[in-house]
DNA sequence: AGGCTATTTATACACTTGCGCAACAAGGCT
DNA sequence: AGCCTTGTTGCGCAAGTGTATAAATAGCCT
């Protein structure tokens, strides 16, 4: 074996290929969020961070100052993703305002909004929340923003029913609903298997209009409002 | 100063107490509770839970086989804690099923459940939960503990009221109620300043009552709790 | 009072962590 | 084609991690 005279170095370098900054930064990202899932906040190092993103660690601190603020910018970019689906369902035009809380409500008790992994990112980064001022405005400002989409809904829903409810009324209202939705949320990402397909949206849907003090459609006619009840299974492992 | 022929050790060793070992125990768990809800499970290291006892590190493994191990037992006695306390509204004896009921919720959505640090650890630990089968394991046996009572609650309440909910029923009720209670637990621990003191508990009471279609107490007599307003007349507003 | 033992301290160790830095090479530019 | 910028790698480092273990001592028992 003529190790000698090899022109070869000893260990080879990596190779690699340069990305686009955007294109870069996001796969960081994902990359975070995958590691805060599955591992912990403890678990996601920036060697197994960089390893997920197939690149290697040092090159994080080309795109981030440090780690925190990659922290940071993962659950800035899922806080943001979160709403921004919740708040999809709200945009049929044509539908009723009463189909569209409805349609808001089942979207936020399916798949992929109920999610095991998305509720392990979202309770690993709320943990912190109180203790990290950054983390705390990140969801301040998503909580609010969801709720005020709840409050504007009830309103045209109230209206439509002839109804005119004060300001405090229509506040107490997006918070019982909002509560609704939340809880159910977290029963279905901790629980999923306990609930048929769609029960959980049933609940949510006759808790939020007893809650509104709106008389129940009919059941045939309250299944198919307009949603696609397509069960995406996206959940991993 | 002579510091030649010191009968004293350079460095002199700390003075310690011997604790009762279910004492120490104690201790070190609460520690850990501490640790966790400060710096998350990251910051939580042997080290600075042993401070926070007023230890050394080492004597950590003279109690716990390792760090896991201490974590889990901190969870589960946090979990034990927390339904201890939300069960123990339930027990008055006297009272009417319906007033134990609001109770139940009342004593859910204010201190000492609502709490920021018992929040903290809730979501620390909960967003391991999926990834440690120790977790899901205590976690799911203190929310079904949880509901169960609920759910015997509300089929008293239901049973006062001459109604006769099947079993799929009281299970949607018992559902969608903790939920309202979990959405409303989470939005005081979170941003309890936005709310005035006893709001949480009276949105969450309204909300549980329209969900079971009890119709409001009268707002006098609702003050003082002990009739059983046998009104046939199930009118709202 | 003195010894015994288990609690507690203190130190060592192998390993991981986030970060700093210099060398390298990918790919656009001329 | 060759150069030059800079995205990217590889490696080192100091601080901190959980664990192992020996040494000390507090406090009960006789």
């Amino acid at each position: 074996m003529p190790d000698t005279a090899d022109p070869a170095p000893m260990t080879v370098r990596r190779k690699f290929r340069r990305e686009g900054e955007e294109r870069r930064r996001q796969d960081l990202i994902e990359a975070t969020l995958d590691c805060v899932a599955e591992y912990g906040l403890q678990g996601a190092t920036l060697r197994t961070i960089a390893l997920r993103a197939g690149v290697t660690a040092g090159l994080i601190r080309h795109y981030f100052p440090g780690k925190e603020e990659l922290l940071q910018e993962a659950y800035t970019a899922l806080v943001g993703r979160m709403t921004e689906q919740a708040k999809a369902a709200l945009v049929m035009e044509e539908a009723s305002p009463r189909q569209r809380l409805a349609a808001f409500v089942t979207a936020n008790l399916n798949a992929p909004i109920i999610d095991q992994r998305v509720f392990s990112l979202w309770a690993t980064f709320i943990g912190r929340a109180s203790a990290d001022p950054t983390l705390a405005r990140a969801h301040r400002e998503g909580y609010l923003g969801f709720r005020n989409e709840v409050e504007a809904v009830v309103a045209e829903v109230l209206a439509a029913e002839q109804r005119k409810p004060d300001a405090s009324q229509l506040r107490r209202h997006a918070i019982a609903i909002n509560a609704i939705i939340d809880g159910l949320w977290i029963e279905g990402c901790l629980a999923g298997e306990m609930f048929s397909p769609g029960e959980l949206a049933a609940i949510g849907i006759k808790a939020v209009e007893a809650e509104l003090g709106l008389a129940p459609l009919e059941p045939e006619i309250s299944g198919r409002i307009g949603l696609k009840s397509e069960s995406g299974s996206k959940s991993k492992r």
